[in-house]
DNA sequence: CTGTTAGCGCGTTCAT
DNA sequence: ATGAACGCGCTAACAG
């Protein structure tokens, strides 16, 4: 293992000044290319690795980025973050997680967010947030933090934003139960107050109507997407006279979509036989759950990697990136994806087609078809 | 949103000099119990919240705690990240991850570890590895680095070590089953090379000993942890003539014993009906596959605490300087439910019943239950 | 008990 | 194109 070198040794060994090891360290334009190259390679062959305490402190902005989660537990947070993760691997920052509901002062989210904000650690922040809490955010932005918001309710504002088309994604759902045969397809709606509740329903009637299906306010119950909260609106569907009884079900989410499997089996319906059901979001365990689970995948990893290179073309436009891990050469890749313009990224889902909608699956996943 | 300030702010203020604001900031005991009150006082008011970084660089030991884990997608990981993150919670630190799989660099997970130990931007590292890969995190040890291994492979080292009891977790899960008057009683084993797969099977021996019944070796079969990895040796068990098949069936953890409710089902078996079945680890999606699935817990977010307060003991002891000091004075209080000197930790499981078993669960979960 | 003086490692002026 | 010098905010010796 390498011994702790400083942009001094580097200097000694190189014969020039620390000024001009840091110069090449920043990726300065002004530098001889011959001594660029020099130092570079001592920088090599001694394993250098700068102290991102120090530049952060010198410089003003730390290489650490911040990312805001609602909690550990929850299955699309794992997925975003390993979008995240990768992301930042490709990156001289390093990754820093604070975690809300797991704070130990009070559960105020403004209070987490004043202490980022505070002690400015992290460079930038991603804030995956649920609901209508994007007002403390809007905080930071407004005070000239870097932040970059996944959520669904913050429309309203100009925050730098990233999200998916839920209402193509609630589409692609109910188009697949249309085609499938079914004219009397159910709803359960997700959480009140949610944007993407909203959308997801208006989703589901733009593509019923698109099929001239009159929606039927019968067979469109409210939901909270937990699992708890599924029970009782899948019994309300379920519990209809069978010629109303809604021969599809369209989850605005997949925990939802798991109450209406064991709902239908207490009532001696069959998924999909007697039930067609489509979830959304594709969290893990929609592999695991009997049937397997149609549902609409979000691309969490996407959203988290969408979310990391919107928040990086935020914080520099003057010092790009420098100095990598020595082994990390081609790992470079042009983090430019993003337009440097569009703050806010709407991406598309795709539905899976698993076991629960009762169609034959086109690719059978291993996990699913395994018997 | 409070400005920022510096210890000199909050020194000017206060009317004493920069080092005595430090030495409150530091919980130092020489200082004068009025001043130190005052300067507090004036923290609050102004909301001083002291640089990390500054004090990092000064110091010598940042602030931040290093947590590596294998990937974000792993169930279990997740768990225990809430604990490390609520334990971290009530502490100064803040929280840095390193993923793995995630890593631009090559996988290697000598790799990454070098990378922290030769930025040391944690002040310490709660390593979380599967298999055999302690040895890379025995180099940090060995060359001073604060760390605390969550791993199964870990007992051959000195190193501060935290885990659960794996022997008496399975003799949990088959004394439920012999209590339910199997006999004949299956298991599936972990990956190779694991040591918690040995002591799992250890275990499982150990308790049908105990219970005068012999070990039949055709009932053990080999898996790897995951779900594809327990397909066959699933089948395996499965297909035994009647009188030879198990009755039961001790999976080495819950993925497999997914395995066997799909293989038992094509195989026109019921769980736990004609099979009964039990699982190790009780990860979220144990509550919701079907039947919900009886598991011997590992306290996860336990295990994120213990790790957590673990690696904090280890660092404030080698700050104190105490051999020189011999204050009366121990105002430092939290964390120490670990000892001093127990570097290594196991945790207790507990038998989680719920339907795979085919026992009555004596308190019915929430959403186990709710048909 | 408290103030003074040095740095920690690096970025960023100024000069040259 | 490069060096010298200063300072980021804080901790850690030293003195008193």
């Amino acid at each position: 293992m390498a011994r702790k070198h400083t942009i001094g040794d580097i200097a000694k060994l190189a014969g020039v000044s620390k000024a001009t090891v840091s110069r090449v360290l920043n990726n300065k334009p002004d530098v001889d290319p011959a001594t660029r190259a020099r130092i570079l390679q001592i920088m090599q062959e001694v394993g250098f690795v700068p102290s991102i305490t120090a530049s952060g402190l010198a410089g003003g902005r730390n290489r650490l980025l911040g990312v805001l989660i609602p909690s550990f537990n929850w299955f699309y947070v794992a997925d975003i973050m390993r979008g995240v993760s990768e992301t930042i691997g490709h990156t001289p920052y390093e990754l820093l997680v604070y975690s809300i509901n797991d704070m130990a002062r009070d559960n105020d989210k403004g209070d987490i967010l004043d202490h980022i904000f505070s002690t400015k650690l992290p460079a930038g922040l991603l804030a995956i947030l649920p609901g209508r809490s994007a007002q403390y955010v809007e905080r930071l932005h407004i005070h000239g933090f870097p932040v970059v918001m996944i959520d669904d309710a913050a429309h309203h504002t100009a925050m730098p934003w990233i999200n998916v088309d839920n209402v193509q994604g609630a589409r692609q759902a109910v188009k697949h139960l249309i085609a499938l045969g079914h004219r009397r397809i159910g709803h359960i709606l997700g959480k009140k107050d949610y944007l993407c509740t909203l959308e997801r329903y208006q989703g589901y009637c733009q593509e019923l109507e698109a099929s001239g299906i009159a929606v039927d306010q019968t067979l469109v119950s409210q939901g909270d997407f937990e699992y708890l909260g599924g029970v009782e609106p899948a019994r309300q569907l379920l519990s209809l006279p069978v010629e109303q009884r809604p021969t599809a079900i369209f989850a605005a989410n997949d925990l939802t979509a798991y109450a209406v499997i064991d709902v239908a089996n207490s009532f001696g319906l069959r998924v999909p036989e007697d039930i067609a059901l489509v979830g959304f979001d594709d969290i893990a365990s929609s592999l695991l759950v009997r049937p397997a689970l149609t549902t609409v995948k979000q691309p969490f990893a996407e959203i988290g990697k969408h979310g990391v290179e919107l928040l990086l073309s935020l914080l520099d436009d003057s010092a790009q990136p420098s100095f990598i891990f020595p082994s990390a050469e081609t790992s470079r890749q042009p983090l430019q994806q993003v337009e440097a313009h569009s703050v806010q990224i709407v991406l598309s889902t795709r539905l899976v087609v698993r076991s629960s909608c009762g169609a034959k699956p086109l690719h059978h996943h291993m996990k699913d078809s395994f018997p």
